[in-house]
DNA sequence: CTTTCTACG
DNA sequence: CGTAGAAAG
């Protein structure tokens, strides 16, 4: 419940882990549907966690309503925000963005060589750091899949290409930062009926073992959250619609933070928003917040 | 607003208009979906209102959720209500019932002769009455029209249809009762922007004319609304959605109730439910109610 | 269960 | 402006 004296309302988090000074903020969700989750309270979120880099997935929307948007639920920062999107080719589906308080020096958007089709799942951003470093943020939307469909053939495509193009990054970057909705749990800590999800997508063993491969030597990322959380069950970030399957946190991680390592070292605090004590509710996927002590 | 001594809580129209002993009251109505209206307060209007048969066009669910609908929102009257429907063939779209507390001894749905297609347009029912006469009751719904555009092909040959089957009607029967959205208004009388439509679906002067021969001497049928309200602008039945239609009352007399002249000869009554004194809006047309004094 | 688009009104 | 279906998640 909102306490009278906490002048962040129904945001007590924002009370009790302040962003530190020197810290820089980045927020990862899915919105599904930024009008729908600008309807439902995204920007009383926004306006309250001072996030610094904003990586959204199924924005759901072109360019002109996702500006419309942020502009509005920013208005209050007073800072003009850069937004960088990739859209979908079907109207009304899929859609990353990267939303940041400083000016990128380049973006590129769609998925390089495994560029088949307009997909709106992967745009990615360089920052220059105070050091003269670049840092590669990207915000990627991973298919959802369904075993025996089309669309399993195409999220295993999108994860085989991952396999190529995150080490490529990291290789080519000074620090690399893919972070976003990868629909698929890890481990058997990512998900909290993993034993009634082996056959499906989402927690199937070629799926996963593409994450071994992401975050194992020849991969060289850190899967932020979890370091930071260490072996517990969860933190979720997406829990289904259907039944009460966020009532009884039932729920799966399948957004991350993928950090080189060097970066993933500056890492602290990493929190999902699952918004339990204010209630609030504006996706089925809960924002993934990091600090990171940029040099 | 609600008065605390009025028993019929929000429904003050039902205290000053009450049925009296002795009176089939019927009711016609474009719910514009019955789903939605029954979200929105149909079921609130229909305990108040105590009609014996109600006509619905528009209807837009399947038998099984309309008897669902229908049973619920008339739980309290403690009778098992006859329900009657055509559904159009594609899901979701037009559909007309016709919803009575005693039985009908035969119900007709479709547009006979003209019967080229599932349109969910045109269900009729007979009821035996006290005299041991017949009155036959139809729920009908026009289609809306778009001049340039088929659809208006395909109204003018329902309308067309309804110049022969109607003087049929009135001809083989005792009793004939025609009610629905007929989609047209008749005279300038009933159209609030009459001058801005004449070139307009709904208000042309070939769709005009059919109504001329439906209430002419040929056709044999009276606009019992009309009959009893005089020469009066409206009572409008349905307002656009757009805009402040309803608030300024810029609307359309597009629903009728066509009785042959004895049977118009008792009626009395004829209410429009706008609603304007509980502001409650579940459809874009409003009730046309008519008491009856039948034999 | 929820979102968006679409067709129809 | 609003309804319901469809496709997707």
């Amino acid at each position: 419940m909102a306490d009278e004296t906490n002048p962040f309302g129904e945001f007590p988090h924002r009370v009790v882990d302040p962003k530190a000074d020197g810290v820089t903020r980045v927020a990862s969700v899915n919105v599904n549907g930024i009008r729908a989750a600008h309807r439902k309270g995204m920007g009383e979120w926004l306006a309250a966690r001072d996030v610094d880099v904003l990586a959204l997935q199924e924005v759901r929307a072109d360019e002109a309503i996702l500006t419309k948007l942020i502009t509005e639920m920013t208005a209050s920062t007073g800072v003009d925000w850069h937004i960088h999107d990739e859209e979908a080719a079907a109207k009304g589906r899929a859609g990353v963005a990267i939303v940041s308080r400083s000016a990128p020096t380049e973006v590129r958007a769609g998925i390089g060589e495994a560029h088949l089709e307009d997909q709106g799942r992967w745009v990615e951003a360089d920052f220059t750091l105070g050091d003269g470093s670049t840092l590669t943020v990207a915000s990627v939307y991973v298919h959802s899949g369904e075993v025996g469909s089309i669309k399993q053939d195409h999220k295993m495509r999108f994860l085989e290409y991952m396999r190529h193009h995150l080490p490529e990054l990291a290789r080519t970057r000074d620090h690399v930062l893919v972070v976003g909705d990868l629909n698929v749990g890890h481990t058997e800590l990512d998900i909290k009926n993993w034993k009634g999800n082996v056959k499906n997508s989402g927690f199937l063993p070629e799926e996963r073992a593409f994450f071994d491969g992401y975050f194992g030597e020849e991969g060289g990322y850190v899967d932020v959250a979890r370091s930071l959380a260490g072996p517990v069950e969860g933190p979720y970030t997406w829990w289904s619609y259907r039944g009460k399957a966020f009532d009884n946190d039932t729920g799966w991680r399948i957004d991350y933070q993928m950090a080189t390592p060097a970066l993933a070292a500056l890492a602290h605090n990493a929190t999902v928003d699952r918004a339990l004590d204010y209630s609030l509710r504006w996706s089925d996927h809960a924002p993934l917040v990091v600090d990171y002590r940029l040099p």
